[in-house]
DNA sequence: CGTCAGATTGACGTAAGTCAAAGTAGGTGG
DNA sequence: CCACCTACTTTGACTTACGTCAATCTGACG
């Protein structure tokens, strides 16, 4: 029923680190099961405490947080080899919540054994800990993004990102990628208005730089797309997979 | 010369959980030695490998990132306790820069080490993790403030968490606290501008809900401050000490 | 065919940015 | 001890990027 985890599909993806084949035998060992849920699906919710950690397997998913007023913000997208629940098998509470946007199938972790990836597999600990860093990263350059960035900068960087994710995940063909979420997401990302994304995203179209629509990102030039972003382009660093 | 681990001055305040004896004494192996610095230099910078850890023992610092135009996102302030460095410890690159704004003493630790905390002591490799998530956690909500929060609500937040952290560090006296930074920092930590800021400063000032000059910052109602931010006051969860 | 979620467009409003000048205070050297 | 920096704060006048409102359009679906 469940695929083992010498199967699994990540295992060759570009995105991740090599994994030994001892280090997939003692993951097989924490597999507690799959999870599928389909498209508008919760995973984890804001202010809960999940007795579950998951690796994502397929599918695409949106990490956001609620104000108290209502507002909306979202943390990140969610893509495969993503691991979640992470402040809640830690912390005790989830900072977020997290729900599917496609189908997807996640990987099923107890929260109850977590303790044992510490204590009897150092290197799979610093590996969490790698991951932890990873996301701390990219969100430091989201800050940036929000703080410092113009609407058409903001949304360039984030095409930017997505795609060169979507890359590194064997998602792209003939520069184009499946990207299910709404403008409404991306503008909650983006702490932009919809209409003003909206727009946005029609400029960039306009100067033939990115375009999105029918749930596909097509992007001809990634080069001149970053420049307007104010990034560079280095290529995302390999990371390891749970 | 350099403080024993056991007399530790961070040891007895409220924001941390408790160690062990025989915590502390592990620690102790790891420290490689004091750093003092003074206000406006650089301990870390953005892009480089550093060789070395740090916790904060005393002082105030800032963690901020440039974009390639020149524009600087400060990515929040750092306090006593703080762990820095986790960055290039394990990605091998700092993703911002930390800088002292006070006078500052850091307990050092090399990299070179750092993997025998994962290989030899779990539950101190466990409590790193636990850090990481702190700061992914508060990273999110800064996320939120940045996107979805008004200047006044932004301004009001800011301050509010600020203030908690003084609390649990012992720094405030008498509904007052310590606050080296400029408005400038302020202004680049929040997306706005310096102008702006400082005349939404004066705009909570006039309301009566905080002011903050001649390095000092004083709420009287931190009830009211926090009502304004849109955030509710929880106390801030207790956090391990490296 | 009606409904509904999402995308698109235009007109208009406003929070926040920019510019520019002046005020304040600590620090330094003559 | 004063004159002069320099870094930071404060204020007012003006501009603009982005938000809000509201209508229309599109396509999927029952």
């Amino acid at each position: 029923m469940t695929t083992q985890c010498r199967y699994c599909p990540l295992l060759r993806k570009d995105a991740f680190v090599r994994m030994s084949k001892e280090e997939i035998e003692f993951m097989q060992k924490f597999k507690a099961g799959e999870l599928t849920v389909e498209p508008g699906t919760p995973i984890l919710m804001q202010g809960s405490n999940a007795p579950q950690l998951f690796t994502v397997l397929s599918g695409l998913g949106i990490r956001d947080k609620m104000l108290e007023n209502g507002q909306r913000q979202v943390i990140n997208f969610v893509f495969p080899g993503d691991f979640i629940g992470l402040q809640a098998g830690v912390l005790g509470k989830m900072g977020h919540s997290i729900e599917a946007r496609t189908h997807m199938r996640l990987c099923v972790f107890n929260r109850s054994e977590f303790w044992n990836f510490f204590k009897n597999h150092p290197s799979r600990a610093f590996d969490i800990t790698w991951l932890a860093a990873i996301e701390e990263h990219f969100l430091g350059e989201t800050l940036a993004t929000l703080g410092q960035r113009t609407a058409v900068q903001a949304v360039a960087w984030a095409l930017v990102r997505i795609y060169q994710r979507g890359e590194t995940l064997g998602m792209v063909t003939n520069n184009q990628m499946e990207l299910p979420y709404t403008q409404r997401d991306m503008a909650d990302a983006l702490g932009l208005s919809l209409v003003h994304t909206n727009k946005t995203l029609a400029k960039l179209k306009e100067r033939q730089l990115a375009s999105w629509s029918d749930r596909t990102l097509r992007i001809s030039n990634l080069h001149a797309l970053a420049e307007v972003a104010v990034t560079s382009l280095t290529e995302p660093p390999k990371r390891p997979l749970m």
